[in-house]
DNA sequence: TCACAACGTTAACAAATGTTTAGATTTATG
DNA sequence: CATAAATCTAAACATTTGTTAACGTTGTGA
């Protein structure tokens, strides 16, 4: 029941619900902690955990036909990250995700989600509103990918990934984008 | 209390939902039919409602700082479509949406869709179910930039827009794909 | 501390994609 | 039906982006 309390103010904001209430949930929940470049989840496996970060950040990434790993997406605190879509369908994950720093987080288990549906007078308007939020990221980036250049996501990259320069290396930034490292290094000289 | 046939079994199979609740919400929505080429919604404009096309097919496109048109989306039969970023942040909305053929929609004003969430006994599971499904759809696009050749985008497209060839123009599956027409005119013939 | 791997930059060249212009065909509409 | 607009293709050239290889720096684990 400790180390939640970011998990707590974080619901608190989002929905109507009681602190023994919250208290019951997060007593479903237990906190696990990922090394420097440890996996924290693996392809080819159905998701069954969806994630809370504490403290660190969390690099989400899938690997094409031809062996070549492409960085989607990072989680930073105070953020829930899973391979969502997968965890939803049931179907095998194609992402991994890896802790670029030490990591803590706090699992949430299919078993406490689908609990907190059920049982939390606001359950599922919780997971509309986490599923909202995260649509309306999406649409911004898909919008971006259409009307901004390269150069232009990599100027206002710090808007989404606050200090990301000082939390992820260059080429897993290029790689966000979509360039190379080497074309990112052109980039930013002009 | 005609016409919502399509969009009553959509919800069916969605929720539990009894016939009842179900037509004293669909009284609360409106049919409106748009001509070929007519707009649906423009930008600058808060978006107040949710359309949910019986019969059509409606473009969402924007304009960037160059002034040239990005097709974003092709919202087909039996789905929902509006430019629901902003109309969650009642934020002035970025897209235009318009018909492609003459096309029959449902509308659900944003009065409705709140009574929806507050008096349907399952209403927030539902808006819960509709951002889970197209934040599946988004995160396949997003993942699909990064793994896919415009050429292998182009050729898979109908998995997610069926028919889509005769149904718009290729300049704008073009546009679509993130490419100029002429150089789909390329990749054609390769 | 040392050695090795990871990282970032640069240059030269190759491939992919955009731009402009033109022409032929199809489609929409009075 | 006739005309104008929209659409698709094509070629030539320009620009953007990727690839390969080399080099120096930084970080990290034994």
């Amino acid at each position: 029941m400790n180390n939640v309390e970011q998990l707590k103010y974080v619901m608190k904001q989002m929905i109507n619900i009681t602190e023994e209430e919250c208290n019951i949930f997060l007593n479903k929940t237990n906190l696990k902690i990922f090394k420097k470049g440890e996996v924290v989840s693996k392809p080819e496996v159905i998701p069954n955990e969806i994630y809370f970060i504490n403290k660190g950040i969390i690099r989400v990434s899938i690997i094409d036909n031809e062996g070549t790993e492409h960085t989607i997406h990072f989680a930073l605190e105070n953020q829930f990250i899973a391979d969502y879509s997968n965890f939803m369908q049931r179907t095998p994950s194609m992402y991994t995700l890896q802790a670029l720093e030490e990591t803590e987080v706090v699992v949430l288990p299919r078993t406490t989600v689908d609990w907190g549906y059920q049982y939390l007078s606001e359950g599922q308007k919780l997971g509309r509103l986490i599923a909202e939020y995260y649509f309306i990221y999406q649409d911004m980036r898909i919008k971006n990918t259409y009307i901004l250049t390269p150069k232009q996501r990599y100027d206002r990259i710090t808007d989404v990934f606050p200090n990301i320069h000082n939390r992820a290396p260059q080429h897993m930034i290029a790689s966000y984008l979509g360039i190379t490292p080497i074309h990112l290094s052109r980039l930013k000289k002009s």
